[in-house]
DNA sequence: ACCTGAACACCGTTCAAGT
DNA sequence: ACCTGAACACCGTTCAAGT
């Protein structure tokens, strides 16, 4: 095909030709590899090995880029998880599935608390809100029960991306907590005495489990709500 | 006092010396008068007329200078708010205190987002944490239900920063979420079925209320929790 | 001990010029 | 229509030199 192709070529353009696409293929490729911080301008002109002017031609900014990454991520994960499980189960699967992409690309967690009106958040926020419908909830409560849970999976988000922010590279998880713990645990008990006697349990908890406990507990608390007459 | 501290003065330094709270409070000053961006370190050697490097001596570099300010926001906020009232109700004022210093310093909520160990994240956990304690929830309960709580307003936190972002300066409220509303609208009803239905929802609600309707909800689902053995 | 400010090594973004 | 890359106007941070 390519070899044919090389002859006839008339509209086409070279396989290599520049696109959105491949920018922002690019650049998560850079963000996954090395980090925010890496992501700079040059760094994707030399990946793709063309001028600056020519990713803006594609690109309006740097803050555009980020969001179609976000957006790239996210929305496979919406795919990846979209079949029809029991509502209670396929909201923990959203959840869960928004908290495994940012582990695997923790960049994705800084940019989605950081622009949450842009169609990441709007794709996570669709998700959730049609499997509370389905839940029963009424109608009412569903914008607000909605927001609740968007808007913890978003501060979790940004914790974990500041976590691996913080992770000097590959450390594993339970040396990190216990590090964090150790910390807490130097506070003056008697100003903090809560963080003092929680410490322990930091070390030993589980991310991902204690994410999923906190979903529960919102939905617990949405399962408290009268169904009304609506 | 100044008068005659001018004539004896010996190991007094001159009023307007350098320090980490001066520093601190000019940074804040500039925050909250032109928003993150201005924040520069030339624009605090111009604020404090000094060089560069005076401020380096007294500050590592930019994080723990953006740490410095949260951390006295949050603290002033905490202190605030510490007296004691039936738990339930300390809780709410809480985080609405945290709420209402984001609404007044957009800049704190992005950055307790994305420093969520910093002394200013472990006050709020701290105060959300001795709370719950009041409350009687069960040990083993205590930091999940914390987290859920504070990971929520670090949600709302780095959503309402971001908000404050996009507003083009003193904005209304209203007329802003009326613009996301409209934008919502826009969207395809087939693929956004839910997004379509609440976007009315969106404009009319009230963004303080809201985020107070998604913490008790949370208190709600802790209200489940079964009291066990302890 | 604390401060000065020039210098360094970067950034994102623009734009005249090319094809 | 799409790409090139030099140039611009910034950054945070360092450091020799001053007091």
């Amino acid at each position: 095909m390519v070899l044919m192709a090389t002859k006839t070529q008339r509209t086409e353009r070279r396989t290599d030709a520049l696109s959105k696409e491949r920018i922002v293929e690019a650049a998560i490729e850079i963000l996954d590899a090395d980090g925010e911080s890496a992501l700079t301008f040059r760094a994707l002109t030399t990946r793709l090995a063309t001028g600056s002017g020519a990713i803006y031609w594609h690109v309006a900014n740097k803050n555009d880029l980020l969001a179609a990454t976000t957006n790239d991520v996210i929305a496979r994960v919406m795919t990846d998880v979209a079949s029809g499980a029991e509502p209670r189960e396929a909201i923990r699967a959203i959840a869960l599935g928004v908290f495994d992409a940012i582990d695997a690309h923790p960049w994705v967690g800084a940019q989605l608390s950081r622009e949450p009106w842009q169609s990441a958040m709007l794709q996570i926020f669709e998700s959730v809100g049609g499997q509370l419908q389905a839940l029963g909830v009424p109608e009412r409560a569903q914008f607000a029960s909605a927001s609740a849970l968007v808007n913890y999976i978003l501060g979790v988000a940004g914790q974990n991306a500041a976590n691996a922010r913080l992770l000097p590279r590959e450390t594993d998880r339970t040396a990190f907590l216990a590090t964090v713990a150790a910390r807490w645990a130097q506070h003056d008990p008697a100003e903090y005495p809560f963080v003092h006697q929680v410490a322990t349990q930091l070390s030993e908890h589980d991310d991902r489990e204690q994410f999923l406990a906190g979903i529960d507990l919102i939905l617990a608390g949405i399962g408290t709500i009268d169904p009304g007459s609506s």
